[in-house]
DNA sequence: AATCTTGTTACTATAATAGTAGTAACATTA
DNA sequence: TAATGTTACTACTATTATAGTAACAAGATT
């Protein structure tokens, strides 16, 4: 063994390797995709699909044999969800700041390349139907576009190497040269602007969530408000004190938390 | 090594059980108490442990060492809870009978001796403040009554070994004998019932999921409704057939499924 | 100031895994 | 129908990762 990875178990990495491949978008998978996907030869990927199914973090199928994600995993991601101090931590915050001043505000962690949807408090006028739990759509929404100005420049080129540039709405920003001075705008700014560019009918004002030690964006919040009874003018002008206000006070609790 | 087990991976287990000690009861636990509590001696709970938080699936706190959930476990379960491909079949044919009925309708899965909320949706007549999403208490409850009424008698007394009876309103029925009876009735019955022994002010009715190629309860369904605009008798003569036909639809799907 | 407890590291025997190879069951194709 | 390809699963052993003991420094507790 290579002194250096001593403490470091391959066998559990390729175990989270493999849960990692069940989503929603494919909850269900064979031995051999595991197997390629991974790179982990099929032997131990057999070993290892059979310790999860035996443990009932998969169950396959009497017929195909096809896995898929099991109840225990179900309960894991429950507990994992509400395990989650940072959630916990951010949870009042927002609760506060909604019932005070009666706007949408939404929330989202850094995870690598994209968000994750941390928790969001919506007013009824605000039709959101089905928003996504993960976000790649960085460069089309008030939440995404602020943590980009936050990126470190390896960090953004690594971002818009993966990235899939498509138009979402009439207004998205789909130019290259227009999204990167978007970016910078929004890093000036100190807040980020989303003008139905995500969603048809909703405009949003985004701030970053950050680290305050490491100053490192770790995520950000947005407010949400229906374009129909609302300007981006009127937004900016009432609301961004309270948004940086909110950003600033989550960002205290999480670098607290030490995320 | 052991021939039976050959196909058995003793490490990932180790890993699995380590994060199984992270919840919303413990979000912080150390490297000692970690040892302890899963029997891993130090050095490997370290190796287990590391390997967790270089993949942030753990986290480690600057100061003091404590060990909380990451934003990789996080996102894991995110994606565990919508990946299930379990909770994906039953949200419809739920929302369809909410739709249909406007009624107040939960589910939950078996997870060993305790339920998983599965999903759930509420008329704005209920008040249901922040229901578990891990449930003990399968005595008090309809959806538990049900369940434990088509235990086999292993798992009965599996439960109540393990169980802590008390009561969490003035109707909980927290003797055992009447329990036992309770049981019983609600196994002849076919449904349960749930007379705001859970909850003060909400009455429910509660029927399984069954694997139907297996004959076991892999869940259960139930209807609430708030005490004072309904009674029970109401209730049962009235939607037993709508939650008989709807635990069968889902006990269908959830059979096709191979849970 | 002394003791206990914490996380962390070094070392090595032992036990677990990786990888090759091969089987039977089933699907797909000719 | 026969031939080929694919699937999950198993047997075997060389390799290597892990378990366990021991020891250490840094904090915490006494």
């Amino acid at each position: 063994m290579a002194n250096k990875d001593q403490y470091f178990s391959k066998t559990l990495e390729k175990g989270l390797n493999i849960l990692t491949l069940f989503n929603r978008e494919h909850p269900s998978r064979s031995l051999t995709e595991i197997s390629k996907l991974t790179g982990i030869n099929k032997t131990s990927t057999y070993r290892l699909v059979n310790t999860f199914v035996q443990r009932g973090y998969l169950r396959k199928s009497a017929d195909n044999k096809a896995l898929r994600l099991g109840t225990k995993a179900f309960a894991l991601g429950h507990e994992f969800f509400h395990g989650f101090d940072i959630y916990q931590g951010i949870k009042p915050i927002i609760d506060k700041t909604f019932l005070e001043h009666k706007i949408s505000i939404d929330s989202a962690l850094v995870d690598g390349n994209r968000l994750i949807s941390l928790y969001r408090r919506e007013m009824p006028n605000l039709v959101h139907y089905h928003l996504p739990m993960l976000m790649d759509e960085l460069y089309a929404r008030a939440m995404g576009k602020v943590v980009l100005a936050h990126f470190t420049q390896p960090e953004l080129s690594g971002y818009f190497e993966s990235a899939r540039i498509e138009a979402l709405t009439e207004n998205t920003i789909t130019d290259m040269e227009a999204i990167r001075k978007e970016i910078a705008e929004t890093r000036n700014r100190g807040y980020s602007i989303n003008n139905e560019e995500y969603i048809q009918g909703i405009i949003s004002v985004g701030a970053p969530i950050m680290n305050l030690q490491k100053k490192s964006v770790v995520g950000s919040v947005s407010l949400d408000f229906p374009a129909t009874e609302y300007s981006i003018e009127y937004i900016q002008q009432n609301f961004t004190n309270i948004l940086l206000g909110l950003a600033g006070e989550i960002s205290e609790i999480v670098t607290s938390m030490g995320i």
